[in-house]
DNA sequence: GTCATTTATCATGC
DNA sequence: GCATGATAAATGAC
């Protein structure tokens, strides 16, 4: 049971329209986001294309390479694998509806 | 160079749609009437996605949008917001 | 490690 | 010309 809220549950109508919503807070200072250049996002995807886990050696290298923290290596291909997986799963979802409809 | 190519036709961006006007009033009534926690479940999102015909990713990247653009605009007009807290107040559909 | 997010950016609709 | 949906960096929970 959560009170943390107004008197009324959701108090967003009655004029005041600054509201208490603890969601809208970000207290942790976030670095901008800053999209990779061409060099750099083709040579990581070269990478991941022989494996999509890369050893410390090789993030170290790449990093190095391309000019980048072992830490947004790391982080490129965490985000990548998952880019794949929701790829896959995007297909697998297509070619079902494909055998659906064909079949009937 | 392959996926600068690859980016031409596999890119759901280049084929962005807008959602039809009920599936929208749908998101926007639940994310307003959940504003304190506007983090719907696994479940609540399989509910949305199937009444709006949209996939869950879709359900996950529209609350995400809405979130973070409703967090810019607070102080602002927000007449949405309005909009919905009285529709919910009297229980009556547009 | 995965994975749901936050945030800025991208590409499109109108 | 912005509104909107999807994607790309970045963080944090677990």
């Amino acid at each position: 049971s959560s009170g943390s809220l107004g008197p009324m549950g959701v108090s967003v109508s009655c004029g005041g329209s600054t509201n208490p919503l603890e969601w809208t807070g970000q207290v942790t200072v976030r670095k901008k986001r800053k999209p990779y250049s061409k060099f750099q996002t083709l040579e990581l995807e070269k990478e991941f294309l022989f494996n999509a886990y890369v050893s410390k050696q090789k993030r170290w290298e790449l990093a190095r390479n391309l000019n980048l923290t072992e830490r947004q290596v790391k982080i490129w291909f965490q985000n990548r694998r998952m880019k794949n997986k929701k790829n896959s799963q995007r297909q697998a979802s297509q070619t079902q509806n494909n055998n659906n409809s064909a079949t009937n | 160079a392959v996926m600068i190519l690859r980016s031409r036709f596999l890119d759901a961006r280049r084929k962005r749609r807008n959602f039809s006007k009920q599936a929208s009033e749908i998101l926007n009534e639940y994310f307003y009437s959940h504003l304190s926690n506007p983090y719907p479940s696994e479940e609540a999102k399989e509910e949305l996605a199937r009444r709006c015909n949209i996939t869950m990713s879709q359900v996950s990247n529209w609350f995400g949008n809405k979130r973070i653009r409703y967090k810019k605009n607070i102080g602002k007009a927000q007449e949405e917001a309005n909009l919905y807290a009285a529709k919910k107040a009297a229980g009556v559909s547009p």
